[in-house]
DNA sequence: AGCACGCCGACT
DNA sequence: GTCGGCGTGCTC
């Protein structure tokens, strides 16, 4: 017997399947860790198939060593998932595989936990009698049965018991146990679903994939719990992945409320053992819901009856780092093998997934009211031009500055939105609102400091820094946004009294931070949390009843054809923290932009009025979910050999460009906007081409990178950023 | 990835 | 003469 060994290693070289003989005296499954020697070394490797015969020539294969496991860590279905993201995303067949194991296994690192248990000997002497504490301990034993080592010994001492473990009349068991993290207490309130969650829940039934879309506070969360508990009752199993930033104490306690011992939860807060038992739960059949981010998505939970991918439109279910993967494809994948039901919710879709339901290809399930029947806050549009021009230079607008006193007299509360992303900046005429676009692609540029010089991520193409506006002939050009720092600082000037948080990434790096800081806020009133986009999620304030955004056009000129969806994304989200209780809420959104449509749109909350344009202009100007963008990246410590490397490959795809003439709307070589990280000097091909053939010329571009290629090359289709 | 082989410079 | 630099190529 022959074993296809796939070498756990991540190298360009090794990435293609080994042979190696089984010994007569050893089985083997499919999906099996193994040792194997490797040149000179013994590797570790993964079974990927068994044959009778070997196609290298048999003289020169070595038999296989020994096996790790002893059982197939990797199950059928994530071998065929590792086939087809191998041949989708072009990925390195071990570096897959090491996404569907928890890297503690890999590495050996974490023990598993064994916990000393104590018992009575079946035939015990009594120690005698002058041994008082080996008597109560044995007295102990006999009321209570089995203990643990650790708590007998507390109570009674060390010594007495270790000398019973001695004399033979406690016997010592070690157990394997798994570190179970530990959850706020939370009630198992199932409410009664409103009319319109229990017809999504019937309406969700058949192996497809629906697009639930339901207004912020429609009760998504209620209906996905249904949703679960259905499959539950056929003896199926639940996999439901939400965001990282939204995976809160809050709603893993709901679950665990809801599923109890049958939920696994895979986040960012568990330790390396915790992670790994949770994963061994999941692998052995015990858990039959399993609630994680992104990476949980590769969760080898067997018998699956439905997949949930909340807040759908999220960019962090993107891996942005290698390898890259998106999770809804993976999604896709597992509902077809598992013939299940595969579910996106969303306040706001995204353009691609509404598309597709618009399609047909995704059922459209709507919940267009909140389930307590409140109306949505009312957005209040501030044109900050406006603002300098009656002289008003502050951050803060006229009309926020009075709705937060209203607020603090009534001892309510707010939150100030510092809207913050990523590290590049924009220019803008203060004068007229005026922010520079590429005359060739319609994103704006973004300010390169160092150079002093504006750039198109997309096309690469450089403009003078602006010094006067083009449009007014204003010299008040600004770049840059506002911190949260300054926004504190202004609003202490402005209410010496009152309380103010801050909640960013500087705030929360310490362990729990982001818990404190919203239970202080929660707690006090009246009280102003400012904060970036993490205070926007998943959390119910009742008395806060006011949200202002500061800057939002921070996130709309972003160079990146997806800024507009983002921001309208945005807007819904952090109005919806705005009276989510009785009183109605009320958002006051700052803009130097009041008359882009994004802003007429959101503060309508029209969704579906706000797809339109916005799918039309990405079909006239050729972008996702209507072209598709494929940026090829390379890096390599030497700028000479990425240079030479990026070229051979563009000439070649320049070659596929050519026989596509009509498909092609832009190919280009540049520097990457970061031309250097790590030591390591970025080069990168970027085009965009028609959906009609895209398929069949991103197989083909698949092919343009050389053999003798030194760089590491990484493929991006429709990619995030252009960093 | 890592290890050997191999072909050129500067050192006891 | 030889020690060691790292470019090239191979690992079932």
């Amino acid at each position: 017997m022959f074993a296809k060994i796939i070498i756990d290693q991540d190298a360009k070289a090794l990435d293609r399947v080994f042979e190696y003989s089984v010994p007569q005296d050893m089985t083997v499954e499919v999906g099996e860790r193994v040792i194997v020697p490797f040149g000179k070394r013994n590797l570790q490797g993964f079974i990927v198939g068994l044959e009778e015969k070997a196609e290298f020539d048999e003289s020169k294969i070595k038999p296989i060593l020994q096996r790790i496991d002893g059982f197939a860590v990797i199950k059928k279905e994530m071998l065929s998932l590792m086939f087809f993201m191998a041949d989708k995303l072009h990925l390195k067949l071990a570096s897959i595989l090491r996404l569907f194991l928890p890297s503690e296994m890999r590495t050996g690192q974490v023990k598993e936990l064994i916990v000393r248990y104590v018992k009575l000997a079946k035939n015990f002497q009594s120690p005698s009698a002058r041994a008082k504490k080996q008597l109560e301990i044995v007295k102990f034993l006999k009321d209570n049965g089995r203990q643990k080592f650790a708590d007998v010994s507390a109570k009674f001492g060390y010594a007495p018991l270790s000398a019973l473990v001695k004399s033979g009349t406690v016997l010592v068991e070690n157990e394997q146990e798994n570190r179970t993290p530990v959850f706020d207490e939370m009630k198992n309130e199932k409410r009664i679903l409103t009319p319109l969650q229990q017809r999504a829940v019937d309406t969700i039934c058949e192996n497809k994939t629906y697009l639930l879309h339901g207004v912020t506070g429609s009760g998504k969360t209620e209906v996905y719990m249904n949703l679960i508990e259905r499959r539950l009752e056929q003896g199926k199993t639940a996999l439901m992945l939400v965001p990282e930033i939204s995976l809160t104490p809050q709603v893993l306690a709901n679950f665990k409320a809801r599923f109890g011992d049958k939920v696994a939860l895979i986040h960012s807060g568990l330790s390396a053992g915790e992670r790994f038992d949770e994963w061994k739960r999941i692998f052995f059949g015990q858990a039959k819901v399993v609630v994680g981010a992104r990476s949980a998505i590769f969760t080898p939970i067997e018998n699956l009856g439905i997949i949930i991918i909340d807040e759908e439109h999220e960019q962090s279910y993107v891996s942005e780092s290698n390898p890259r993967y998106d999770t809804h494809m993976i999604a896709e994948f597992r509902r077809e093998y598992n013939s299940c039901t595969l579910v996106l919710g969303s306040a706001t879709p995204s353009i691609e997934s509404y598309a597709k339901a618009i399609d047909g290809e995704y059922q459209l399930v709507e919940m267009p009211v909140r389930v307590n029947g409140m109306e949505m806050p009312k957005i209040v549009v501030i044109d900050m031009l406006m603002e300098m021009r009656q002289g008003n230079n502050q951050i803060f607008s006229i009309p926020l500055i009075y709705e937060l006193k209203n607020v603090i007299e009534q001892k309510k509360q707010a939150m100030i939105f510092i809207n913050r992303r990523g590290f590049s900046s924009f220019q803008r005429c203060r004068n007229c609102g005026y922010v520079a676009k590429c005359t060739d692609c319609d994103v704006s540029l973004v300010y390169h400091r160092a150079e002093n010089r504006l750039k198109c991520h997309y096309c690469g193409k450089r403009y003078r820094a602006l010094d006067v506006c083009p449009s007014c002939g204003s010299k008040d050009i600004k770049q840059g946004a506002i911190g949260t720092e300054r926004v504190v600082e202004e609003l202490h000037k402005l209410f010496p009294d009152v309380r103010i948080l801050r909640m960013d990434n500087d705030t929360t790096a310490r362990k729990n931070a982001h818990r404190q800081i919203l239970n202080e806020f929660r707690n006090t009133k009246p009280a102003i949390l400012v904060g970036t986009q993490m205070i926007a999620k998943g959390h119910d304030f009742p008395d806060c009843v006011l949200v202002g955004i500061v800057d939002a056009d921070q996130s709309l000129y972003q160079s990146d054809y997806r800024s507009i969806e983002r921001t309208f994304q945005l807007i819904t989200q952090v109005a919806g923290r705005a009276g989510r209780s009785s009183m109605q809420g009320r958002v006051i959104l700052q803009t130097y932009s009041p008359r882009h449509y994004v802003y007429r749109f959101a503060s309508n909350y029209d969704y579906k009025g706000f797809f339109k344009k916005e799918a039309n202009l990405r079909k006239v100007t050729n972008f996702p979910p209507y072209a598709r963008i494929v940026r090829i990246l390379f890096t390599h410590e030497d700028e000479k050999v990425v240079a030479q490397d990026c070229k051979v490959c563009y000439n070649k795809v320049k070659e596929i460009k050519e026989q596509y003439p009509q498909d092609f709307v832009y190919l280009d070589v540049m520097k990457a906007p970061l031309n250097k990280i790590k030591n390591k000097f970025r080069y990168q091909i970027l085009m965009r081409f028609k959906l009609d053939k895209a398929d069949e010329i991103e197989k083909k571009i698949y092919d343009c990178v050389d053999e003798k290629c030194k760089s590491s090359v990484f493929f991006e289709i429709n990619p995030n950023n252009l960093s």
